[in-house]
DNA sequence: CTGTTAGCGCCTTCAC
DNA sequence: GTGAAGGCGCTAACAG
């Protein structure tokens, strides 16, 4: 078995209780006890058990994070300045993927949230509104992920959707792009994201009084890089194709990219393309990739302060956070 | 306060083991009572604190995956298969990184075997090696995974880096060339991947009797897309540029591409570019990228059910699994 | 400054 | 088939 704090008390000839203020670095123990103290939990090797302090103290100091997958770019790269950020707070994070089901999402959140493993969640929700997130009434903090859709009873931290979307738009329009695809559409209103940057590209296209192109409007429910290779092939069946792409990942427009070198077609000479998320890939691809987002390490810190000030007890509103974006202008949209 | 075993069992009038005995599913309770206790359970909302019984049961159902970096694709590929096949086995997965670091792989290592928070561990090390492990004295199993690189006391899941390196190299030489640029190899003897990979490209060499140029190894201990872009331009400044180059990664392999296309340098006309590890990356990229890989998804299955056997109290000597990889033949080496 | 006591919520050995 | 009691390892009250 393992050595437990009353091993090192029997050692010594204390109480647990002195050998638990040593190990918590509490006042009130003598210096000459201290260190006799910590030469036995040396020698017999002694580490405390997290499992019954957690139980004890009602905390754990676990923090749970789920994405819909980490073999996706933005996601895994989300998740990396997670877990940086979270151990300068002294968390672990525990990942998990809901698939972006919504039966998923409820389910993980629920167990989650209630069995006392986590401290809190931060949820990158696809499927759950905050809204909906409310009935569930968890009883750790939640920080959902995402721009805020009203009604929201959780924190959340995201970006500007729409303003993302029609500054990328309003950029291919002064490069002299008018026939805009889009390649992501939701299928369902449930896709808040898809949603909020869809309106994004109209308000672009209606400022500057350009048609909405509806034929040229493409769903998809997943968002890989076949996808967007699937969809490019068929955007360029129609008699006329676009003169420009508007992915709404990375993924998807890499996936276009490849397609688009494979029939020939000249990227941004024929077609400009451009995506979302700003992954590592979109400065290294060939042609560089054109795109707008987030502030990666800002949304960890601020979904990650949100969620230890509700640990800690804040009561208060929720509030919505919006981090800063970027629009990165690369090869596949500039000549 | 959270609903209680206590709080269902009074309720129902009653004892809590009664209602324990529902909630896992036990015999010898009367069809009665057990619809009794379900019904107070769904009412009062009760869900068991995983907490309490991990530290009874001395199980937690939670393994740690420790890789070096989340937002690596190889990594957060592997980490989404282990998920992935973690739940078939009602497992939740923890995500750590370690950043190759050997000082951080022991401390996590430590802190997570021994306080009672994971049933088991799977380490991706970089630093540290099966013989240095088995110093630290683990309290629950741990499996690690890349090639067994001799008198290990753990489990350990890999596959046949020298093999496959000399595969790749004989592929390379098929085709004609003959000066052949590494890239990744490592600075110290700690990095055993690097090793075996320059050991088969060696062997390779020497089987078709083609000098080996050692001036055309080039070292580096990241391995991501940036270093293979600096490291390409540097192999470009000599007098006699290689005929192709074998990076030890994908995203290295990548970067590598990104510079010889901004030279303007034809691949594989020109230089032929191979990669390993298979990302999804590598399928879509301009052009498409050689690469040798391992199937991830047996490996995410052969580790887990290795370390679920060792929890389950499998004794015996420490086995290596090794399991097979494909070497994917695309635009970047064939003409 | 340190010892004693109690209990976090659960499961499990013993009784009945 | 069910109840009572004990303890997993730790920390928080309360003494002293």
């Amino acid at each position: 078995m393992a050595v437990t704090l009353r091993d090192v008390a029997a050692r010594v000839g204390v109480s647990p209780r002195t050998v638990s203020n040593v190990v918590n670095d509490f006042r009130h123990v003598s210096p000459a006890t201290r260190v006799r103290v910590q030469a036995a939990i040396d020698e017999l090797d002694y580490r405390p058990n997290l499992l019954a302090r957690s139980l004890r103290q009602g905390r754990t100091a676990v923090i749970a994070l789920l994405v819909p997958e980490l073999d996706v770019p933005y996601f895994s790269e989300l998740a990396h300045e997670m877990v940086l950020h979270a151990r300068t707070l002294g968390l672990t994070v525990l990942v998990d993927e809901t698939t972006g089901a919504r039966a998923r999402e409820v389910e993980l959140l629920d167990v989650l949230t209630r069995t006392g493993q986590v401290d809190g969640v931060i949820l990158s929700a696809i499927g759950l509104s905050g809204r909906a997130l409310a009935g569930l009434r968890p009883t750790v903090p939640v920080v959902l992920l995402g721009e805020r859709t009203g009604g929201s009873s959780v924190d959340q931290v995201g970006f500007d959707n729409v303003g993302a979307a029609r500054q990328l738009v309003a950029h291919l329009l002064e490069r002299g792009r008018r026939r805009i695809a889009v390649i992501g559409a939701g299928t369902s209103s449930a896709y808040a994201t898809s949603n909020l940057r869809l309106q994004g590209c109209r308000d672009a296209l209606q400022a500057a009084g350009v048609p909405y192109l509806p034929e040229l409007t493409m769903r998809t429910e997943r968002w890989h890089r076949s996808d967007g290779y699937r969809i490019m092939a068929e955007l360029l069946t129609g008699d006329r194709p676009p003169e420009a792409v508007v992915a709404f990942n990375d993924v998807l427009a890499l996936g276009a990219l490849r397609l688009l070198h494979e029939r020939g077609v000249a990227v941004p000479h024929d077609i400009a393309v451009t995506g979302f998320d700003d992954i590592e890939d979109s400065r290294f691809s060939v042609p560089t990739l054109t795109t707008v987002g987030p502030d990666r390490a800002e949304i960890a810190r601020q979904s990650l302060d949100a969620l230890v000030d509700r640990i800690a007890g804040h009561a208060g509103p929720a509030r919505a956070v919006r981090v800063p974006f970027r629009l990165r202008v690369r090869e596949s949209s500039q000549l």
